[in-house]
Parts: C-alpha cells; structure tokens; sequence
DNA sequence: CAGTATATTCGGGAAATGTCGAATATGTCA
DNA sequence: TGACATATTCGACATTTCCCGAATATACTG
C-alpha cells in the first residue's frame, strides 16, 4: 500500500477489522478506517483515505476524529499547512484503560449500593463483586505496566 | 425491597448504573434492570419488574433475556410452572470473558495481517501489537483464576 | 488582505434500535 | 383436552445513529 489502493488481501484484512469492531459498537466507518491505517506505513491524508476506503470525507474526518478520541488514532499536524494526517497509534492501551475506568466506577458504586442494601445477602454480594472488580483492575494496570517495562528493555 | 417498590436511595442506585452502562452500548431498559437485579435478594418475577421498574412487560422479558445472553443474569424456570424468575448471575466474570474473546480474535487478526503486510513496518507494527493483545488477555485469564480459587477457599 | 487548500460542521435522509401494547405461542393443571 | 397463566414475538412508532454532499470555518501563502 501507501502508493496504491488497497489489495484484495488488503481489502479483506479491513473488512475482517470492521466485523470484528462493530458488533462492539463501533461505527463501520470508523472501524473500516482502523484496519485500513494498520495497513498503511505512515501518516495519512484524509482525501487519500477517503480516497482509498471510499466513503465522503466528512465521513473519514468524523471517524478519524473518533478514533482519536479513543487515543487508537494520531493526528499529525504538518508544519505549515492546514493538512493534517493520522495514522494508527502506538498506544493500544487506550481501550483497555477506558474499561479500566468503568471497572473503577462499577465498584465504586457497587460499594456504595452495599450501603443501601436492606439485606445481608444483597450486601455481601455487592461488596463481593466490588472486590472483584478491583482485583480484575489492578491486575489488569499491573499487566499493563509490565507490557511497558518490558517494551523498553 | 423484596415487599415493596424500591426506596428513593434504591431508585438513585438503579439510574447509577444504567447511567454508567448505556454509554457502552447497553440499552436503558436492560441497564436499569441490572441495577435493580443487584438490590433484589431473590429471584424476582417479569411481573414485579414491570411493576417496579415502570416497564412494558415485554421490553422487561427482552432485557432480562439480554442480561442472560451476558450471563449477568440467572433464569429459574420454577417447577410446575412457566414462570420465569431472574436473579443477579453470581458469575460477574461474564463480560471479560467476552472481552478475552474480542481481544483473541484481534490477536489472531493482527497475525495474519502482518503477513501480508508490505512493509516491514507495519508487519512488525502488528506483530507487536498481537503480543500486547495475547500478553494481556492471558494475565487477565490468570487474574481471573486466582479470583476463583481464592473465592473457594 | 485576497485567494486557496483543507478540515469541520450542518441539515437531511436512510437505516437501525428501543419500547410499547396486542397478538400469539407455550407450558401446566384439572 | 380445555382453560388458564405466563413468556415471547410481532408490528408500529418514536428516537437515535450514521453517512452523505453542501455550506462554512480556519489556516496558510503570496
């Protein structure tokens, strides 16, 4: 790639993204737009992606925004020019930590329904799950920072 | 609860929860659903949660079933009886185990997408990354281990 | 400052999703 | 089997989401 549109095999590595992604929610687009930037050696241009995928480009810049925000994308500014380019990020953590944080809050929350709780068994069963929760967090950020570590040996 | 519609505290709980799940694509009826589920102390009938929750009866049918294909919620057929009744699963592990399947199947797409990869670049950008996703979902899968056998003992 | 290249936003239309009440299917008991 | 209780599906409607092309905003160049 990056002087030619996408091969077949290419072609299908997307599609196969997309359909992996969007059953999670995952607007197609911007699904489609993740596998093609696996694909694709360096930063990228919207009018060539819209291009390339062949969707609008105000389809390609709201996905590559969207991509973005969920740091699985990274926009390059180019000095001297509106123009700005993505490509796919080096920080795949990004989703991880999103469902870290929903870990955090389902416990917090699950913690304070215990205190709500009129009875024992719907008590100790929140503050069970609560428990779980953290301990799946913590040692998913343990993981995390070993994967870290260990890239920069 | 259990006697009476929730308390005003119980209410407050239940849009906890859903305020904190619809955004990740699960819907309003089911989300709130869960919530209330995890304050009821027993098993509790498609009526009452109509009832409770202000819900249609079949949008109440729908949603439970939703939470059982999540394996979030228990069904008791009830013997000598259609009845169905929901409880809260006691098996919480339902959604990461989902998650696992998702980071798998991304793992084994990257690998078959560094082959055909043209460059090196991307081939090793992917190949990296397929570790990343295998590195975590097996420290996940430990995570999970230890939770259950600690539980049990 | 005018002109150009580019990204972003806007409005509309199409498609998908969620919810409801009514209709239907299914299981249970006498 | 018939009558009943209950869950599930169906069709309609409202809402939301997605995507497009046109309009607008923004930044850079001369």
């Amino acid at each position: 790639m990056s002087n030619k549109a996408p091969t077949g095999a290419e072609r299908r590595f997307i599609e196969d993204v997309a359909r992996l992604l969007m059953p999670w929610g995952v607007p197609q687009a911007a699904a489609r737009l993740y596998g093609y930037l696996l694909l694709f050696p360096e930063p990228v241009s919207l009018d060539r992606i819209a291009a390339d995928l062949e969707m609008s480009k105000s389809t390609a810049s709201v996905a590559a925004r969207l991509l973005e925000k969920y740091t699985l994308a990274r926009r390059h500014g180019q000095r001297g020019s509106k123009r700005v380019l993505y490509e796919v990020s080096d920080n795949y953590e990004g989703m991880l930590i999103e469902q870290n944080r929903l870990l955090d809050a389902l416990a917090e929350l699950l913690k304070q329904g215990a205190g709500i709780a009129a009875r024992g068994k719907t008590r100790s069963r929140m503050e069970e799950m609560a428990e779980f929760h953290m301990t799946i967090r913590q040692s998913m950020e343990a993981a995390l920072k070993r994967w870290r570590a260990r890239k920069t040996r």
